[in-house]
DNA sequence: CAATGCTACTAAAACGCTTTTCTAGCGTTT
DNA sequence: AAACGCTAGAAAAGCGTTTTAGTAGCATTG
């Protein structure tokens, strides 16, 4: 059980001082400049003995600032949020500030009272995780794979475009014609760019995609279950495909299970190639192909780039993308097409 | 982009009244009752037009209650901390609390630490998660799964006597009686007990644990790698098993593949049971028989615990646990032993 | 010697709210 | 008519800081 905390003003009581002396030589302000060391250092001496630690409301109260920043994600326990999140902790404890998290699970309502709530909070400013966003707030928000135009909202993203390529580049050389794709959700906001950056690249490499062969994730659970759903349309229609590229890491899980059930074998039968490359994708059975998304990086970045909008306000507040680049990793998923030969 | 947000006192200003009545009445001070309603109503109608939210630092300052808590978790990228984080979400949102997130990383130093940043800034109180304990601070304090003795804190716990005999039978059941664990690592704070209570379950089941049998997870990454490392030392033993009780679902995954790699069939040659039940776990390849945790739930008591104990502070400040029922849940990682059939 | 400048501080306001105590005016009781 | 009680609200203290504007005392300068 810690004493009962010192204020100021008792602190300045018990050294003879004025609370005015003591607070401006505890914070290094120029102006204590004029105050001899021996008494800088009695009073550092009685802060350190007494434990003096500035009540923090009064001060954010005097400075209407709070050092706390709000994070919005879609759910904390999905993989993807909770990786960029790491990010985002790392950089930001280390810089002395603490952060709020909310899930909003794709409820529109929440994702409009959240950023209000988090503004009575009195937050420096916030960061938004996969979330569709369009207020334009009065303290400075950076998006992680936010796809939004909203004007001084800066946003980080992954390169779509190359990550297009280098997942199908990977399957046109292995010799695949026939791909099928799982689409994200609607209210995903990676969603769009990505499919729009598949066709281009598709184009590119004078792969078709046959419309019959586009299947789209449905629901906001965080499991499998939706990529196994996804893939048993795409089963459904008979139509014969030899490679599967699926939104996520968690879906590519989950269409694994739905080919092996119709008896076709991964990746023998059919290639899949997944997106995150989340924890576990290394230790898939069969171990992952996936397109990598440096996204505890990516919530580093927005956490700096956050606090220096937050510190440098007013300068440099231009929206725009600061873009990440993404990696192939070729595990066992992927292979040769027509069981030409085993990779 | 908000307006400026509006002063009680500019509020009280416009209505030709005092800040104190305002106040009385946004709050319904039982002192208000003498107010007539028609003022009332004017207030109301004047705090909605100018939307008018109390500054939460000055409410805070007076109050000195901030709302939020604070939330220790070893990393909040891993699936267990998530998970029972959402749960803690969950309750607190709704019940107006926000709250803070730190991941320790197992690092002492930042054990000791935040809770004395979270003190600083004047947490109402705090969730340590799968964390030691030993603390013994000024604000209420609820642990999950943390088999700590300190005298006011609550557990929240699973029923580790039962898990272990799930487990344990399970297996038995199926004809094993050589069976290899892997233990978790020494700092996490679920090892000691559920080790002891596997002891004991293997006794009443008499079921004989060698020594060589008995690996343990070492360093502090949340991959499936150190079930990997710790399943090859059990292999490198060359004493034959044929089930693996996994300390967790992550380390169950490295051991599959450690197991393959060996050329032993899962689970026909060895039948595996992790421990958990992650999200992916039922979509690994050959799903993952594993012993369940209801962690959102723990989450939810944990908070609803927190908050009871914040509210009537003074009341009720026994330590103690609350016990969370496991489940077993046999999927596809465990059929009957020496290859005697195909469950 | 008056004016100036420096040193070492202090006073006081302000941040925005809550809450206890107080009061003016009015009606009722004894 | 004095005492009391009630209604409707106001005054003011206080929460713990930060910061601007001073100021008292001393030394230096012209």
């Amino acid at each position: 059980m810690e004493p009962k905390p010192v204020s100021l003003k008792e602190l300045a009581e018990h050294l003879g001082l004025s609370p005015a002396t003591v607070s401006l030589v505890m914070n290094r302000s120029p102006v204590a400049m004029s105050i001899p060391a021996e008494t800088k250092e009695r009073i550092f001496e009685a802060a350190r003995q007494f434990k003096y630690r500035p009540n923090f409301f009064a001060r954010s109260l005097r400075a209407q600032r709070s050092f706390t920043i709000g994070v919005i994600v879609p759910e904390v326990s999905d993989g993807y949020s909770a990786s960029v999140m790491s990010g985002v902790e790392d950089h930001l404890l280390q810089e002395g500030y603490f952060y709020f998290v909310v899930s909003h699970r794709h409820r529109a309502d929440l994702i409009d009272e959240y950023p209000r709530l988090f503004l009575e909070r009195a937050v420096d400013g916030l960061i938004a995780v996969d979330t569709p966003w369009t207020l334009s707030l009065s303290v400075p928000v950076v998006t992680v794979s936010g796809h939004n135009q909203v004007k001084g909202v800066k946003n980080i993203v992954l390169d779509h475009v190359r990550a297009a390529e280098l997942a199908l580049r990977h399957l046109s050389q292995l010799g695949h014609r026939d791909i099928a794709f799982i689409k994200g959700q609607e209210f995903s906001s990676d969603t769009e760019i990505r499919w729009a950056n598949i066709e281009k690249a598709a184009r590119r490499l004078n792969l078709r995609i046959c419309p019959a062969l586009v299947s789209q994730l449905e629901g906001d659970s965080p499991s499998p279950e939706l990529g196994y759903e996804a893939t048993r349309k795409l089963l459904a229609t008979h139509k014969p495909f030899t490679a599967l590229f699926a939104f996520n890491d968690i879906s590519a899980m989950g269409a694994i299970r739905a080919l092996r059930e119709a008896d076709l074998r991964v990746p023998d039968d059919v290639s899949v190639v997944g997106f995150d490359d989340i924890q576990s994708a290394a230790y898939q059975n069969p171990a992952l192909t996936t397109v990598r998304q440096p996204l505890r990086e990516m919530g580093r970045i927005a956490a700096e780039t956050l606090l220096r909008r937050i510190r440098r306000s007013g300068t440099d507040l231009r929206g725009g993308e600061t873009m990440v680049e993404p990696k192939l990793i070729i595990r066992e998923t992927t292979c040769l097409a027509n069981g030409v030969g085993r990779k």
